[in-house]
DNA sequence: TCCATATAGATGCGATTGCATTCATATAGC
DNA sequence: GCTATATGAATGCAATCGCATCTATATGGA
């Protein structure tokens, strides 16, 4: 398949600065002594339920992440004491997912050194103009293309 | 600290169209059974040096690669059959890495799904201005930013 | 009611990752 | 030549990933 230099360029420019920038961020983490990132989308997302909790099947679905990753990142949560499993009234095979005052705080951590990472690798770098259209051109990237009916 | 909305826009969607379209060229090659895609980049590397081969130092500098992830892809490359380990004439430390037959056939199997995936998810949705708009855009994360003299 | 199937979630196991360390050879300074 | 340090590369170990499978509960139909 002949694939042009154009489209190659872009491919390789999205997929090595995505993995730049992921690499710094993480790094930042790390640095300061917090979870790697995917924590804090979950967190996050979790969060955003309040009391009330999240289903770890709801988690998966909004995120896009595998079942068993999902489990296994719950369960390694639940360890570091950021959330709490309880029972789900109404569905005894599954359960509901809340986050805790750790988790909360974990949270608030996380994103002072990501929201200052995003800042220097992103903020600074691209003005509204350039983050919209870098915004817009990816968006086109994920419609599902034209079927050739 | 106060991240601009354009900015999370931007980097949200940076992040999950890369995640979701190397996702999808990962998927053609395992239903091809063929392996993972950063095979593709270091059989493609250390094809450009023909017989010469290259020192995994060089091959790590080039791909950005930690030292230890080349290290233990070049065994399971060549536990494949697909590139051969030979001793460095000048430094004892080292050695030198070839393609063999095999590798340069896997590299070609690999580019046929590769590219036709390639060419399905960017190639048909952007043409060659947006493409080169968002490598440019891409390119500017890149550039260290200015510093605070 | 009873069985077949579907769904929620956990887990065994082998492969991969990441950090830190180790081993071996090179190189510089004396 | 000899020691100290630097560099190329491998590896031990614990953590994580990915696949497939398993357990338990729900749900639909005869």
């Amino acid at each position: 398949m002949d694939v042009p230099e154009h489209t190659i360029a872009a491919w390789t420019a999205l997929v090595s600065v995505s993995r730049r920038l992921l690499e710094a961020v993480e790094n930042d983490l790390r640095i300061a002594g917090l979870p790697e990132l995917s924590w804090y989308d979950v967190l996050l997302e979790i969060g955003r339920e309040g009391e009330a909790g999240i289903r770890p099947f709801d988690l998966k679905d909004r995120l896009l992440l595998p079942q068993y990753y999902t489990s296994r990142l719950l369960s390694r949560l639940e360890k570091a004491g950021a959330v709490e499993r309880r029972p789900c009234a109404g569905d005894g095979r599954g359960h509901v997912v809340v986050l805790t005052k750790i988790g909360r705080q974990l949270r608030r951590d996380m994103w002072e050194v990501y929201s200052a990472a995003l800042m220097r690798l992103v903020g600074i770098k691209l003005n509204a103009n350039e983050s919209e259209k870098l915004s817009e051109l990816l968006s086109i990237l994920c419609e599902p293309h034209a079927s050739m009916v």
